[in-house]
DNA sequence: CGTTGGCTTGAATGAGGTCAACGGCGGTGG
DNA sequence: CCACCGCCGTTGACCTCATTCAAGCCAACG
């Protein structure tokens, strides 16, 4: 049991409740790996034994549709888990994980990870409580790729990334403008275009490394 | 504890593997309730505390757009649940449930619940494979939307539910064209059209009582 | 028997996808 | 250090699929 390993296991959410003796247990079927930019963490058709929990790094989440288009999924940060479909169903991936930057993930069997669920039932509170918001969220995105227009998803993920910076309102994307498209369900020619209407209107600033300067975020919402 | 309840809890996969003994304990804390056709069980952006479970009958879940647009997003038949997402996160339900014919449910309270969950881990293995399987379907269904033509979606959609009877591949479709539409994510005229291109092209024949005959699985699903 | 809601069909419109070309940037290797 | 390559992002032109609006039909139901 080293070092990467402990901290691997205890920056997580749904392990830092846990006490130290409980947590040791956790460790000792937990196994640390790392990948560099570009690498696969699994991809679909593979099947599945181990729960994924991102330690360090970036993993980006995607599907590919059969007329080939890929679309992206979610992406992970650390803290974030993943590949709990298999765990507990006995299929194979749907969906293909890729690190986007060097990145360091904890893997736990899925032998094991039932035994500590069984033997620590509140982890399964914690496992749910992430399911059901990734549930909801995945739920609200199928519901908005089918019911509202490009302009005002694109607007809608712009308010949902606000920050607020040195009195400035601005969005830092988290991805590619590609990516941003394949989230959204559209085109990178399609975004590029709507960010640019955006900024004609005065509603927002493009400036360089992928931030975004909002300047009128309410009638943005209107759209 | 009257017979309604017992048969409420028992027929449900989450609970059948428990013993007679902590049946009673999930029993004892059940509550039966019945709708009428078209009576809501919850709507969006009220606060929810319960666990729904459907003895019989069947369920509706849509959503609404800011659009105003409705989202089919799945139906509950017996032995289905919801009521998971603000159980697990004390937030406000993001859809509407509505009975689509009279309907018994059977509730039990966030409180109760996780004292249940906390005793038998085992029902929260059961809870959690059902979540998975419910992310999956959501994801495949958002990447769906958002990567395939009407016309690949609804020809999936028929491969999905087809059965043999008696020599014959049908399709009983589960719902009205209308929410076949919704769920989709297209409206009622598209699917219209595409049902009758369809079978001028032999690949299906339209009989009544929303049964679809399939003639030539293979081509449709080259679509 | 009238009303309601689902279903179908037609015609017009438009949002967004596709294809193609090009500029810029970052990484890589000579 | 520079030249090249590949990928991202942008813009224009075109086109298509699907939505929208409108009208009529039918079956179920009060």
């Amino acid at each position: 049991m080293n070092s990467t390993q402990h901290k691997c296991v205890t920056l997580v959410p749904i392990f830092n409740h846990l006490n130290p003796e409980q947590l040791d247990e956790v460790m000792a079927v937990a196994h640390a790996t790392t990948y560099e930019k570009g690498e696969m963490i699994y991809r679909a058709d593979e099947s599945s034994d181990s729960l994924y929990i991102v330690s360090q790094g970036k993993i980006r989440i995607y599907r590919l549709a059969e007329s080939g288009k890929e679309q992206l999924v979610r992406l992970l940060n650390p803290g974030d888990f993943t590949g709990e479909m298999a765990l507990f169903n006995e299929t194979t991936h749907e969906s293909y994980a890729e690190a986007m930057v060097a990145t360091k993930v904890c893997q736990i069997r899925r032998q094991d990870l039932q035994t500590l669920l069984v033997k620590f039932p509140t982890i399964s509170l914690k496992i749910m409580q992430e399911m059901s918001s990734r549930i909801e969220a995945s739920e609200k995105q199928a519901t908005w790729v089918s019911t509202e227009s490009v302009e005002a998803r694109l607007a809608s993920f712009i308010a949902e990334n606000i920050e607020e910076k040195n009195g400035q309102q601005t969005v830092t994307l988290p991805m590619t403008k590609k990516d941003l498209a394949s989230y959204l369900g559209t085109t990178p020619e399609t975004i590029s275009r709507k960010f640019s209407e955006f900024e004609e209107k005065g509603l927002i600033k493009q400036k360089p490394k992928k931030v975004i300067e909002v300047l009128n975020l309410d009638e943005l919402l209107l759209l």
